[in-house]
DNA sequence: TATGAATGAGTTTTCATTCAT
DNA sequence: CATGAATGAAAACTCATTCAT
């Protein structure tokens, strides 16, 4: 972040080709199946080379998540703030974490179980990246606490409102990885998930409790 | 199905053991991570012993999966049938496939992954999943169809709903997977599963279109 | 030692037949540059197998040296005791302590650099060994101690003398080591050595013989 | 030698401080848990840059040894020559050998490790520095022919015991490199070594002191 | 039938050496 | 010349699977 040398900018620069090819590789495949020959590869270089920009295989896949996760809190505060209207507010939030969710889901879910692996070295990372993650729940709870003094949404506790809704999207998201993937249509999706958080599914006619 | 030699029962139900012992593992760990001799300690057994009820490691996995979704089925059969009040009979559904989706779903995605990477022997098991899963999926649907005709759901295709339905279960149960998981609370969960289906999460006040 | 079953004693065996290989490789190169293929060619078997009887490459160096070194004190116990008249326990520890050298002096240096390399793990073999060795030297140093006592060896330090006959018998052995290394021949090795212990090698007047 | 032009007396300079710099490296440590960038960082320069000094990791090595012998040789001749009284030459000797083997013993050890598993590049180098060594013992064989002209040594072999106190010089300085290291003190062992050479270690009756 | 010792293919990682800048 | 980024050969170690008992 501002000023580095032009050294240190093209190490970036790999660093990120790199990162870019691996991630194309743990999309559509689980961590462990994917050998760091692959990713070299895939990137076109050595594997050795993977080692002057990585510590270990496990960096790598930090790496990746922790770029996503910066870019997405990045994005929510420019397109998610007080100067914009509510509504599109939420709309844009809708979008930013309906895609890191299809394109990163299945990278946090084998971080996840790394750390369950108590594979040691991971934990500094990992503490790293919950402290992000905690901070785009904020602001993310921060917009919901603004929809309801506009009155635009349901008195309920606004974080764990920002849980829930981040579920409903991920949960069309993780059905992307499920067994036979279903054809993903991002627009339609997004239709649906705004459907279901303003009507629901039942006909709302009296308000039927299930 | 029914009649078997008294052999072949002992043997099915050895291999019930197994799998179980399996399955309390595969469902905090990756497939990856779980060793053969892992299984073995946990069915108090020899690790050649596991290859006489399962040709490797992969067709136990496949087993435990097929196993739960024969019995989900066997289930909503029961549960959810036309003799059964409506209402009833999608909570009914609901609490099953939450149940399914907690216990299994992430023993789904390892099978899901291993197909991808063209375990090839995978395969065969693979399609009569899909054919499960599929009837499973009918089902529903006709469930939902039900809801409709009885006009207790919103008009929409039925086989879509079916899917969405089970998408939104599974977003809660999934949830459970992330970093850093959320305390699982199965009746809080379920309430609110219910609540989201009827009343969605916006102020429904006019209708406010997202 | 004492009871063990049939299993147990199997596997000490087989271990001991690997562990005879690597010694063999050992002696004459270095420890990194015998390859764990090395050994298990060496002793017949499959690489994986060497990992069923030893943790790791280095472990089967520590078991190497600490075999021989218990090995040497069990025959120091036997055949330099009080019941041994002083002057052939003396040749017997010279003897024993010249073979110990001569076969294992190498493996040990090996052993010494990886301490010092600080390859954590061999920690706690090297306290061990540490122990096993002052335990020998105390073993001999007591025999120094008979010997002026007995007033057939200068009144010195007996430790110190213990630690300074070890040093010369090493002295003959790592000679062996050195580049060109010059045929070795025992008995001829140790009459020299008794004849520095007894006369030096500047113009002799006089002097028991050993 | 002699005569070169500046440019090879400063390649030749910084060649120096290069070996210099690794042989701090490979004083206490292994000749293969040193690595080329190690080097590279004690000197103080480019890993690359090592390559235009030396053809390998090897070639350090062999130069550093064959510097020390060349020295050795050189101080020999100027200590230990006619010119000088022969006690006065022998202790000279005594202290020069000390200090080499002190220095570079392990460094010799490491040489004939890679010459024995037969690294072909390193074969031109050995027969060189065997040349080198064979020079200096015929020296110091010689000197000790002269003690045992003029009486002051026992008669024996001079090239055998040319070999022989050399023996037991270096017994002192590996015995720097064993397990647990003794403290080392220059001056105790080189007046050990004189009295062990004059008087043994048992009963002594008289002996000249050096 | 049940077992676990033996196996070696496959993985991560290191490091001497090269070569473009 | 000096450099260090790139490389891949080679090493330690793991683990699914086989097979003799």
């Amino acid at each position: 972040m501002g000023l580095a040398s032009y050294k240190e900018r093209e190490h970036e620069f790999k660093k990120q080709l790199i990162a870019e090819a691996a991630f194309q590789l743990f999309r559509n495949r689980s961590f462990e199946s994917v050998t760091v020959q692959d990713i070299a590869s895939a990137a076109e270089c050595g594997k050795g080379t993977i080692y002057q920009f990585f510590i270990n295989k496990d960096e790598v896949l930090y790496y990746i998540i922790a770029t996503n996760l910066d870019r997405l809190i990045h994005n929510i505060e420019l397109q998610c703030g007080l100067d914009i209207d509510f509504t599109t507010a939420l709309v844009n939030y809708l979008s930013l974490q309906y895609l890191s969710h299809n394109n990163y889901g299945s990278l946090l879910m084998s971080l996840y179980r790394r750390h369950i692996e108590a594979s040691v070295d991971i934990d500094s990372y990992y503490g790293e990246l919950l402290l992000k993650r905690e901070r785009k729940t904020q602001l993310v709870a921060n917009l919901i606490k603004r929809g309801i003094q506009e009155g635009k949404i349901i008195e309920f506790d606004h974080y764990k409102l920002a849980l829930i809704i981040n579920n409903i999207i991920r949960s069309f998201c993780l059905g992307n990885l499920e067994i036979e993937p279903v054809d993903t249509d991002e627009t339609a999706d997004l239709e649906m998930i705004k459907g279901i958080l303003v009507r629901g599914i039942l006909t709302v006619n009296g308000g039927t409790t299930l």
